[in-house]
DNA sequence: TACTGATCATCAGTATACTGTCAAGTTGTC
DNA sequence: GACAACTTGACAGTATACTGATGATCAGTA
């Protein structure tokens, strides 16, 4: 026999794992259903908005600021490109690097869009009171946040160090 | 000027959605972690146990069970067939279909992962407190069954009825 | 300066997760 | 039985989201 607690966490239908996925799945259908007219996905809303905040970063740090693997962002980069809603030219103290800048349609098109995305947002905790939606989304903000380093691609901000640099 | 409430939810790192898709990354990271010695992914796992619970279905059954559309269902029944862990066989009464059973290496490989993926579930809680911990929980489940409408892949059980029947 | 280790972007490969379309088969109605 | 409406699984196409490998480049050391 099992205990309570262990019953339900082992059924589909409870397991935390399978609701996230599902919760996530409904997210990123509003996202679509509310966005339409832009043809945006929630990634390169995102992406638009990581590079609007660190002007001419490099891939690398756009991946970390939006908490997505290299490959990934390398992706969802090159379709924001070939929209022209951003620029990529290379870095000129290191010849590796991608530098990302909005075009002004990748400007105009985040403003235009970021009222729908904020609808959105309170379209998937709408099914709750006020009072549960803060108790919600401080209960998710701490569970990314303390399991950031269970992640492929945790968040790194400003250059965090990952981990320290060779000495020797 | 902006309301304090609207404030937060426009920056990236705090809205809502983007903090699901950081969880979910973070749920599938631990699970992979977890049971790598067992070759399964998390869908594949939630088939196998949609399956184990309905025996001989087909696959649109199982597709609402587990939440997802049928294309993404068929490639993972794919997987499972090809990995011997599944059967599939046409239907006799309605020769459209494929029903779906455990082969008994299957039935072996769900329950030998079942510890392991219960230990991710209590992985993904784990940062939070006993209580906290089950008033997430609450909330999540009812976020993910107030809104599996908006879902383009919503739970279905039992053949529950999408539409009625056209009639005339 | 040559060497070592690290990083940057890219590529190939796998697995979700959807859309839309299609042929085959089933069901309800007349 | 004939017909229309629908369902089932398959397929092509797009977009995440990762792994692991590679070549180019950079930074620190001997």
């Amino acid at each position: 026999m099992l205990e309570k607690g262990t019953m339900a966490i082992l059924e589909l239908h409870s397991a935390p794992g399978h609701l996230i996925r599902r919760l996530q799945q409904i997210a990123v259908a509003l996202f679509m259903a509310e966005t339409r007219t832009f043809d945006l996905t929630p990634l390169q809303y995102a992406a638009l908005l990581g590079i609007r905040e660190n002007p001419g970063c490099d891939q690398t740090t756009l991946a970390n600021y939006v908490a997505l693997d290299r490959s990934t962002i390398a992706d969802v980069v090159e379709r924001l490109e070939s929209k022209a809603l951003i620029r990529r030219k290379p870095g000129a103290r290191d010849r590796r690097t991608k530098r990302l800048d909005l075009t002004p349609a990748g400007r105009k098109l985040v403003s235009a869009a970021s009222s729908a995305v904020g609808a959105v947002q309170e379209m998937i905790l709408a099914p709750l009171k006020p009072a549960e939606r803060v108790m919600f989304m401080d209960l998710l903000r701490r569970l990314v946040h303390l399991n950031n380093e269970h992640s492929r691609a945790p968040l790194r901000l400003n250059g965090e160090e990952t981990r320290p640099r060779r000495t020797a």
